[in-house]
DNA sequence: CGACCTATTGAATTCTATCAATTCTCGTGG
DNA sequence: CCACGAGAATTGATAGAATTCAATAGGTCG
């Protein structure tokens, strides 16, 4: 019966169609990013916060931080939660780097549903492969407030052109953000929806360890169920049933913005986790072999 | 009953356990390229060849073509169908301009189960995620024969270093590339399994018409239905039921080595296609709202 | 009067249940 | 490697109740 069914031309929508969804309001606390420290400056490091600590890290890895990535920093803005950044056809040869708050950038297909492609914590860069093309490619929404810093094409061309530095440290951006987009692939094309859920969790743990926020026993997430569900290809019915079963198998709790590792071991061991594609560093973008 | 089996601790692998599948032998013909032609140099352009057209194609986006570009290109290697061009954990700071052939990049789970995170055709780059980290992230392997430009990381960044343009042509080919996986997630997380199908063909057939490959009626396409089902997060039998559903309904036809576009403006609207996001001209990485 | 705490209320989110169907698994043959 | 069929199961669709949250109004105490 169900193969009927798929034939070329679908009768109708089959599988998902919550056009509510995609355009839900968000109501998070405004000042959600209050929940961790603002700033966490190393010493003598280039930048403060979080983008610093990854700057850090490149540097740590044989990169060669380059000096007049300050020089981009100048441009502060605020965007208060639900608020677009960034749509879809939009001029691009713009990007953020997110100091505070959580964004997400997504698509929206012809039927309402929505993908979301990657979600942005402190330190990382929205809309970084719109930067170099005239139209935006995807919509970048502020889930929380954002404090964030736009960079400008041209400015960054023209920093490019004496620092050859920063070209090298942009490559490595892009490359790290498509090793993110990899293991996102590999959620969504192979994994159960318990690993699904168990290795996003995991991938945000160790994504906002590395940008200073959260504990081993946990960390402030902002995602909605609903938004869990279109990162990972899920209906937020089925994200429900999923936490459920974390929750009561003793692995990880979600609540109220805050998602508790309670036997991150076990949890990654379900997930087939391995951190190593996140730091850049380690063994490719899935579980060891 | 099912609600109960999704349990966080799986008994077994549910979903998608073929071992065999991913080291299952490729049996392509060696000379699958000799169906077309090899030269497809334009007049007075830096780099003859298909990643010629993607450097001419980015110029007349007001892109300035970097003029360095040539002397990287030096080092010419083949490999043979099936031969794993790169494996994860391998030493990186490599990547192949890949100038006849097809390779793909993919990754293998525990269970065994494999996921085709990109199709490199003619033009395309292979590893360029792999070449600013010392270990490869992915596998890249080899379809059928390929012949390819290996780059090395060093002389990349030597020739940064005196040259702003190749820097920024680098920068675009990581955010075009990231653009193919944003909606390869797109596919997998929310398209149906025709529609993912159908996309995918059509994705393919615009990435050759821009390398000088194929015509409107068809293009060669030496995926066996296992590869498509790893690169789409199916398995090969459903891929192989929806190829019949697109082959009876009249739409697209794959036979030997070759895929016929039997009626592609029925096609793109059944996958909601557009092409812009190849061109990375147009309104972003899905189909027009 | 102002600060602070306590109901109230409406909306957004979470949670649960039931049914449907897309997709997977297994098996067999070409 | 392709093709096809039968049965199983993960996941989606839909609907409704329970819960949490944010904002507001009202009341108490200093």
């Amino acid at each position: 019966m169900g193969r009927e069914q798929s034939s070329a031309t679908p009768k109708g929508p089959r599988r998902h169609t919550p056009p509510a969804e995609a355009t839900r309001n968000l109501r998070l606390a405004a000042d959600f990013h209050a929940a961790y420290p603002p700033e966490l400056t190393g010493d003598g490091v280039l930048v403060p916060g979080p983008f610093g600590l990854k700057l850090e890290r490149y540097a740590l890895q044989g990169g060669r931080p380059p000096r007049s990535i300050r020089s981009l920093m100048a441009h502060k803005r605020t965007f208060e939660p639900g608020v677009q950044v960034m749509q879809q056809g939009d001029a691009g040869g713009v990007a953020y780097i997110i100091e505070q708050g959580w964004t997400f950038s997504s698509s929206v297909l012809r039927n309402g549903s929505r993908q979301i492609l990657d979600v942005q914590v402190p330190g990382d860069v929205a809309g970084l492969q719109s930067l170099p093309v005239p139209t935006a490619a995807n919509d970048v929404t502020a889930i929380t407030k954002v404090h964030a810093f736009e960079i400008q094409l041209d400015a960054v061309m023209d920093a490019i052109s004496s620092d050859a530095d920063l070209a090298a440290f942009i490559f490595w951006l892009a490359a790290r953000q498509n090793d993110v987009a990899s293991v996102r692939i590999i959620d969504i094309g192979r994994r159960t929806s318990v690993e699904r859920v168990a290795h996003f969790i995991l991938e945000l743990a160790t994504r906002l360890r590395l940008a200073g926020i959260g504990t081993d026993s946990g960390f402030p997430c902002p995602l909605t169920q609903y938004l869990l569900g279109d990162a990972l290809g899920l209906t937020s019915v089925h994200v429900n049933r999923v936490l459920r079963d974390l929750r009561t198998s003793g692995l990880a709790h979600h609540q109220r913005g805050w998602i508790s590792l309670l036997n991150a071991s076990e949890l990654s061991a379900v997930a087939g986790f391995s951190s190593a594609y996140l730091r850049g560093t380690g063994t490719g973008c899935t579980d060891a072999m």
